[in-house]
DNA sequence: CGGACTATTGATTTGCGTCAAAGATTGTGG
DNA sequence: CCACAATCTTTGACGCAAATCAATAGTCCG
């Protein structure tokens, strides 16, 4: 085994964060068939209603998964960093999740759904870390809501930027500065603000001195004041409290 | 087999409109551990933060997943209705989901999740259901964010009227007429409105002849016009498009 | 170097929140 | 079965956070 341009170590590792697998699972991930696909800044990998055939890694870059309203107006989902495989439940429900957009220039791995699926018939302890994988993305929308349908603007600005530090940090640590490639208009999609108003939020942060973001970079100077004016605590994002929990429903064979 | 007070058996049938399972499974199912119990509206299940060892079949009442702001503002993530089981997830991924309160007079089974582990790693199909189940709640709750986020109070009200309409639904039907025991300010905590809010926008909605919500039973006048009102598409909600990619990831064996 | 995004700031508007108080319902214990 | 307490609904007046409108600077890229 040698690693190569399309390698999935990235996913196995990201995997094995929540799962246990073994190493002959390990490699039938690896040996995946992948296909190298890169997307410019807002180019649609899947259009909303579209269904796609494939499951796509993140290389580099940053997706968003949005829907929008009927006048028009969008609002993004979930943010997918290098590491996320996005659409891996689409192989199992492949329908009702919106489109996904490049929100900066983007390379993925696509990967068909018929290798997926028949990965995880063969092997039930990867149906499982997917299955997992899948409930770490439904507890993040669970905080979107809250953090959409009862936080002010600035609070929900700091949470968002406090949520991707975690989530762009190895074992879920605090990263204080890290690339964070959204525009304001952006921000305010997944935010449910204007992109004015994100302006006006993150110019208040700044000035008290607790976070910057200039040129798709995020600098926090002050994290502990900033998890406070963001209401976060990030245990929802922690893979499992106790380790025994997260031990396999089955043997491996 | 016989019916009992506690069975299972509209679980079964619900998970058989997304998923095909061989009576041997459904069996299994059935033979699950049952524990009844009884919850006063208003009266929690799981607290926030708490961790629960059972998840919970709710047999009839209506339950209400929540998380809360540190100002004590409440959110509501999820409405959960007879022939729902709630916190099955939490068998696989015990935390980070907020609390479940009941919102009226409730009756749940409870089952321990050791006996829902064991299934699934008995059962890599039931798992593969199970897994299915909760990517349809991940996609209500991308289209909570996106109706908290984007709509305003009316569009946002009728959304969550139509959207219950389908889900109390047989085979995903629609209901002009069903039992939905909320007060508005609970509805409220679930659109991220104000009580009073919610009252206007139910009055605007009455007014106009759309649909009246007395005595928690909801009446839609006119289904058609409640949609458009509402910015609805059902399509989120439906188990699959193409019946041929809802099969078994595994053969039963 | 020019055209198209992107960020920033100010002035004004508005949908929804907040506060308050009066009815309608529901439930409970005597 | 009634009384009264508690909860829920409804309505009005007022305030505010964020949207909207508008215009000027940066910044990136071909």
């Amino acid at each position: 085994m040698h690693d190569t341009d399309h390698s999935l170590q990235p996913f196995v590792d990201r995997l094995s964060c929540r799962s246990i697998l073994t190493d002959e699972e390990k490699k039938a991930i690896l040996a995946l068939p992948t296909n190298i696909m890169k997307l410019r800044a807002r180019h649609d990998l899947v259009r909303v209603d579209e269904v796609t055939p494939y499951s796509s890694f993140v290389s580099t870059g940053l997706m968003g998964r949005y829907g929008q309203t009927a006048s028009g107006a969008r609002q993004i989902t979930a943010f997918h960093i290098p590491g996320d495989m996005v659409d891996l439940h689409s192989a199992v429900r492949p329908i009702g999740v919106g489109g996904l957009t490049a929100l900066s220039d983007t390379v993925l791995f696509r990967i068909p759904h018929t290798a997926i699926r028949s990965l995880a018939a063969r092997y039930p302890a990867i149906a499982e870390a997917f299955w997992r994988d899948s409930l770490l993305d439904a507890a993040i929308l669970m905080q979107w809501v809250i953090n959409v349908g009862r936080r002010d603007a600035r609070t929900r600005i700091a949470h968002a930027l406090c949520e991707m530090s975690i989530r762009y940090g190895r074992d879920r640590e605090v990263l204080t500065a890290y690339a964070f490639p959204v525009t304001q208009e952006q921000l305010g999609d997944a935010t449910a603000l204007t992109p004015v108003h994100v302006n006006r939020s993150l110019k208040s942060l700044r000035e008290d001195g607790l976070v910057t973001h200039k040129g798709g970079q995020v600098y926090i100077a002050e994290w502990e004041q900033l998890a406070r004016a963001g209401d976060f605590d990030a245990a929802y994002l922690v893979a499992d409290t106790k380790p025994e929990r997260q031990k396999r429903l089955l043997e491996p064979r």
